[in-house]
DNA sequence: CTGGTCTCCTGATCGC
DNA sequence: TGCGATCAGGAGACCA
């Protein structure tokens, strides 16, 4: 479920938290989350080495639904969420019950820098369907290699990027918004939501997007995903920031989830298809093939 | 190049 | 109360 505002939101509050830290100690507790993108082994040192142990992190990053993690000693950790993904900050006791499982990566950390918390932490990766993971890079030159392969980040996406980006494929509007390599950072719900918002149809080849109206999806997406960011993810059920604590619930959305209810804006009832197996909503009336 | 389908995986929900 | 079917969808593999 998380999306690029999810993620921004958790490097955010993550950020001040981790940035200083020094990583002590960590537990895999599940090694098949871990990939190692520039080591050739994967021994209990050469894992313990990549996941940043002995290290201070120096720095985080985002890269569409990409967060990186830095170490002092140039290499990335980039955290992918999937559907289910999670990193929290832990203090005390170890939660019980349902919430003790799925942990599959816990470090134990310690802030030199924050008198105000002499104590250890745990830095948890939690992750139930493990549509997620871990991914280990030797460098920052590694790690952009990636990164170039995906298309303009959403959340500052201009409308001349965008513009270039949809000419180049006559694939649906949704589907091209969907594929990370064209722009990073929408998902399924962000997607709809911006479509709707800029009243383009799913279907419409994205080649075909008159000017205008690309520069105002731009616009919509810019919009939509600054205040998912703010108000910290829009929450359906998943997603926690790193103290565990849920997005706000306020997040309305006009098309995601309400197949069969009135539009917002004009009333007609909202119709659905399934494009690439994903749920689509849309506004037959405002969102018109035609145009 | 493109869409369609399947896969990975667990948990919530729904109908019976 | 239980149980099986269905759905959720990020991302990549694979096929037509």
């Amino acid at each position: 479920m998380p999306e690029l505002p999810e993620v921004e939101h958790l490097r955010r509050s993550l950020e001040p938290w981790i940035v200083g830290a020094q990583l002590i100690d960590v537990r895999v507790l599940r090694k098949s989350v871990v990939t190692l993108a520039s080591e050739t082994g994967r021994s209990n040192a050469v894992l313990r080495a990549a996941l940043g142990v002995g290290e201070t992190i120096v720095g985080t990053d985002r890269r569409g639904k990409q967060m990186a993690i830095a170490f002092a000693n140039g290499r990335f950790l980039v955290i992918q969420l999937g559907m289910t993904g999670s990193v929290t900050i832990e203090r005390g006791a170890p939660p019980r019950g349902v919430e003790a499982r799925h942990r599959h990566v816990i470090w134990n950390s310690y802030s030199p820098a924050l008198p105000s918390e002499p104590e250890p932490w745990r830095l948890v990766f939690r992750d139930p369907r493990r549509f997620g993971g871990l991914t280990a890079y030797h460098s920052r030159e590694v790690l952009d290699r990636v990164w170039n392969t995906l298309g303009p980040d959403a959340l500052n996406i201009a409308g001349d990027e965008l513009l270039d980006a949809l000419a180049r494929t006559r694939r649906p509007i949704k589907s091209a918004l969907l594929d990370q390599s064209v722009l990073a950072g929408v998902g399924n719900i962000y997607a709809d939501e911006s479509l709707h918002a800029a009243g383009i149809h799913p279907l419409q080849t994205a080649s075909a997007v008159p000017t205008a109206q690309v520069h105002r999806l731009a616009s919509e997406i810019r919009r939509i995903l600054g205040r998912a960011t703010a108000e910290g993810g829009s929450t359906l059920r998943d997603y926690r920031d790193a103290f565990g604590k849920p997005g706000n619930a306020v997040q309305v959305h006009a098309a995601y989830g309400r197949e069969g209810q009135p539009c917002l804006r004009c009333g007609t009832n909202l119709l659905g298809l399934r494009l690439q197996g994903r749920a689509t909503v849309f506004c037959p009336r405002c969102q018109d093939l035609s145009t």
